[in-house]
RNA sequence: GGUGCGGUAGUUCAGCCGGUUAGAAUACAGGCCUGUCACGCCUGGGGUCGCGGGUUCGAGUCCCGUCCGCACCGCCA
């Protein structure tokens, strides 16, 4: 037997009890006649003590001793007579007894504490020493009570979890495949899913009514801190459900995660259309923990003799509260930030409020105190307030504008992480145009249904079709998304007709899904959460490599395999493969 | 594909306008210490300044190229 406890529950109530435990050696403290040990596993710390007094043996196997050796020590626990009230084990100690070393350790290369010394490459290099770490560990643990906690909650409503092949078909459509050659049928490669999307309607026609799958999906595009090529989804889909079932079921699995584990109320999420989060946002994910709404003000803007303003298609500004007294130096910080080529704004105008009820901004040789005053009312801002204007194209101004916005927010601290203001984006359109390729591109994915109302206009103006799609939008952050499908294989036909695709070609790509629709489809709809987001989310963390065991790097290389890595000759010859 | 920042001791970093033997903290090793828990004190070892080229009397420092890391843009139905 290794233990009768782990390190992390003994109390004063075990006083004088022999005990056995095992773990590693998170750090020694030798006073001279005495030493401490902080004993280490994943349930806590627990102190041995060793004194002068102890038998020759075991002082000189503790001295010997170092960071990270796995030890199993047996000894009686005692009442300390310095307590650490920091830890939960803090009132006793373990006066060792015997010591068997189970397993010794190089030096560590970095500290295995929570604030570690380790930069992040070396945390990767050596992710199994990074897992020790309680910071570490803890994401993980949490990881694993959301996965617990949807799984109980889905099944409540008595979803099914069913497995779907990761070697599937590659489709054009949507990001790049990732392929996996075919031995037994050369020249020809499997795809990896980008998600489980036409199984699970598969399924919906095969009668599982309600499907969720805790999944695995992949993506060959370029990473990001919250993008890694393989990332988690909770994948679900229902059969006879109205685009209000779908909400509710998933708004109430998300106010159940913030029950359970924030301990969070959270209220009926509110819901916003995609046309209201630009126009208002800038974005299809606003973050709505603050306000700072966009006032549109072309109207009000294009008054006077100004050309930046008459020759912009649009003015829009926001209110930042209590800025007016920004200092030249601020006001020209906020400028560079807008015209970094990642904002990709030409400048900026202000104009502050003052308290005095006066205005000072950077178009006073255009506009009078009435015009600025015009703008303070539109915009509601009261003395003291601070309105940033930006104008040129819409669609491109709009994002700005976000941008923009959300740095104020940063700013002025309005981006609190422990606030979470979810809501539902929904009435996307189902159609986005795409300038290099002259063509119509599903903005959701090719199976998403149109609303019944636009149905009328997929050919006529198939840019103003709305889609019955929904995102879930957390502080900003996407981290769901789904849509009520097409059922109707007619309709189907359609969309790939909007989409550009010949009959052939939608044949050879989903024919197998037209032809199940052929059978008696069940109207049908679903969604998906981003799980590593979501867990990151309630972590409170900005990247999602740390709610994952084994994540990859920025250019997609797992460093402590060192993978992806080449293959031998004899392994390229058997699948047919020649390198260019 | 692009932009920005970074690469110096095991680790995290400092190193100014180019100038003597490249420093600090931590980790590590040795010594001292009876209540530590970021233990304390003393001593010591430890460097291909990412790599290649160039400018210069002289390069960690300047220039060019390259590799690696991070953040972002493009991309992510």
């Amino acid at each position: 037997m290794y233990r009768t406890h782990t390190c992390g529950e003994l109390r004063l109530e075990n006083a004088n009890e022999t005990v056995c435990l095992s773990g590693w050696v998170q750090k020694i403290r030798n006073l001279g006649a005495m030493t401490f040990i902080d004993l280490r596993d994943r349930y806590g710390i627990t102190q041995l003590v060793v004194e002068e007094s102890a038998p020759e043996e075991i002082r000189k196997q503790v001295a010997g001793l170092g960071r990270e050796f796995v030890i199993q020590v047996t000894g009686k626990v005692l009442e300390r007579a310095s307590k650490n009230n920091k830890i939960p084990t803090g009132d006793i100690e373990i006066l060792i007894e015997k010591i068997n070393v189970l397993s010794r350790s190089e030096i560590p290369p970095f500290t295995i504490e929570d604030h570690t010394d380790g930069g992040d490459e070396l945390r990767m290099k050596y992710r199994y020493l990074d897992l020790r770490r309680t910071a570490v560990r803890k994401n993980l643990e949490l990881r694993h009570r959301m996965a617990h906690l949807v799984r109980n909650y889905l099944d409540s409503y008595h979803f099914m979890e069913v497995e779907t092949p990761v070697l599937i078909k590659s489709t054009p459509e949507g990001a790049r495949d990732f392929v996996v050659p075919s031995r037994m049928n050369q020249g020809q490669f499997y795809a990896l899913p980008q998600s489980p999307q036409t199984f699970k309607q598969l399924l919906m026609v095969a009668g599982f009514d309600r499907y969720y799958q805790i999944v695995k999906c992949f993506r060959d595009e370029d990473l990001r801190a919250d993008r890694q090529p393989e990332f988690t989804q909770i994948d679900c889909e229902m059969s006879f459900v109205e685009r209000e079932d779908v909400l509710n079921i998933f708004e109430g699995m998300i106010r159940h995660l913030f029950k359970e584990v924030r301990g969070i109320d959270l209220p009926a999420l509110p819901r916003m259309t995609w046309h209201d989060a630009m126009e208002y946002y800038g974005s299809d994910k606003p973050d709505i923990r603050f306000g700072m709404r966009f006032v549109n003000l072309t109207a009000l803007a294009q008054t006077k003799d100004f050309a930046v303003f008459n020759s912009a298609e649009y003015v829009g500004a926001i209110c930042v509260p209590g800025c007016a007294n920004y200092t030249r130096k601020q006001l020209d910080e906020l400028t560079e930030f807008v015209k970094r080529p990642q904002v990709g704004a030409k400048g900026l105008v202000y104009v502050k409020y003052n308290e005095d009820g006066t205005f000072k901004s950077s178009v006073d040789k255009f506009y009078t105190a009435d015009d600025l005053q015009a703008w303070a009312t539109a915009a509601e801002a009261k003395p003291g307030d601070l309105l940033l204007l930006l104008s040129g194209q819409k669609m491109k101004t709009l994002p700005q504008l976000c941008e923009l916005r959300l740095e104020m927010g940063n700013r002025l601290g309005l981006r609190d992480k422990d606030v979470f203001k979810p809501l539902w984006v929904v009435d996307f359109p189902l159609l986005e145009w795409d300038e290099e390729t002259q063509r119509y591109y599903a903005m959701h994915h090719p199976f998403t249904s149109p609303k019944l109302e636009d149905v009328d206009k997929m050919e006529s103006d198939p840019g103003a079709v709305r889609a019955e799609a929904y995102d879930m939008v957390i502080n900003g952050v996407e981290v769901g998304g789904g849509s009520i499908r097409i059922h109707d294989s007619e309709l189907q036909q359609r969309m790939f007709r909007c989409l550009g695709f010949t009959e052939e070609q939608a044949e050879k790509q989903f024919g197998f899904l037209m032809n199940a629709f052929k059978y008696g489809a069940p109207p049908h709809g679903g969604i998906a959460f981003g799980f590593d987001r979501l867990v990151s989310m309630f972590a409170g963390l900005d990247s999602i490599r740390d709610t994952i065991a084994f994540p990859k790097n920025n250019s997609g290389r797992d460093v402590m395999l060192d993978s992806p890595s080449e293959i031998s000759e004899e392994q390229l010859k058997e699948l047919g493969i020649k390198l260019g």
